[in-house]
DNA sequence: GGAGCGATGTCCT
DNA sequence: GGACATCGCTCCG
């Protein structure tokens, strides 16, 4: 990959409903820098989360402190630990006062596949179509933490943990129900790269 | 290759 | 006290 043609993601770009974000972050690269290695997925799969009429967003009670990156300036990181094992990473969209966000869920991995595959302690040679596919999984494979992470902002390519463009094309859309939730089951708010490997399933 | 389930921390009611 | 935006293991086919 070319890493001059990396660029952050400027702030307005997260300062919208997150229905429109969330396609747009398709494609796009997450970039960690782990000491002098440089950790990077193209993202394939996100899903949108709302505020107070969605009720399956962390944001629809209302501002808690666990809550409350959702709540803030667009394009900082949303860190959450759930089921005691995993951590999930979100971007916060809309301007501050405004919440919603988007959570990520798999990313092709493109460099750093070593570290990656340390971080998340599984053998070497693995499958790869399991080192970076699911919230959990990303996160973990890129060592993202809520103690690390969490209101870092992503807009900042000086930071270690940021989100970029590259001179590829927008890849093709496909849009459907959201993964894993409970309520609000059905609303069409995750977007993934059509037929992309790396998608959870 | 899919259904079932336990592990486990954090936060809200 | 219980819900939870998950994962990996088992067991069954």
């Amino acid at each position: 990959m070319d890493l001059s043609r990396l660029q952050a993601l400027p702030r307005p770009l997260y300062d919208r409903d997150p229905r429109l974000v969330g396609p747009d972050l398709l494609g796009k690269i997450l970039v960690r820098r782990q000491g002098r290695k440089l950790l990077t997925g193209r993202i394939v799969e996100v899903e949108a989360y709302l505020g107070a009429d969605d009720p399956a967003a962390h944001a629809s009670i209302g501002r808690t402190p666990r809550n409350a990156v959702l709540f803030g300036p667009p394009g900082h990181a949303y860190v959450y630990f759930i089921y005691g094992n995993h951590y999930c990473l979100n971007v916060s969209c809309l301007p501050d006062g405004v919440p919603g966000g988007i959570l990520f869920r798999a990313v092709e991995p493109l460099g750093g596949l070593p570290e990656m595959i340390k971080l998340r302690g599984i053998a070497e040679d693995p499958d790869l179509r399991r080192l970076t596919s699911g919230p959990g999984r990303m996160a973990a494979a890129f060592g993202i933490t809520r103690e690390r992470d969490g209101g870092k902002d992503l807009t900042d390519a000086k930071s270690d943990l940021y989100i970029a463009e590259d001179a590829s094309a927008p890849p093709e859309v496909v849009i459907t129900r959201r993964i894993g939730i409970t309520k609000a089951a059905n609303m069409p708010l995750r977007y993934i790269v059509a037929g992309n490997r790396f998608v959870s399933r």
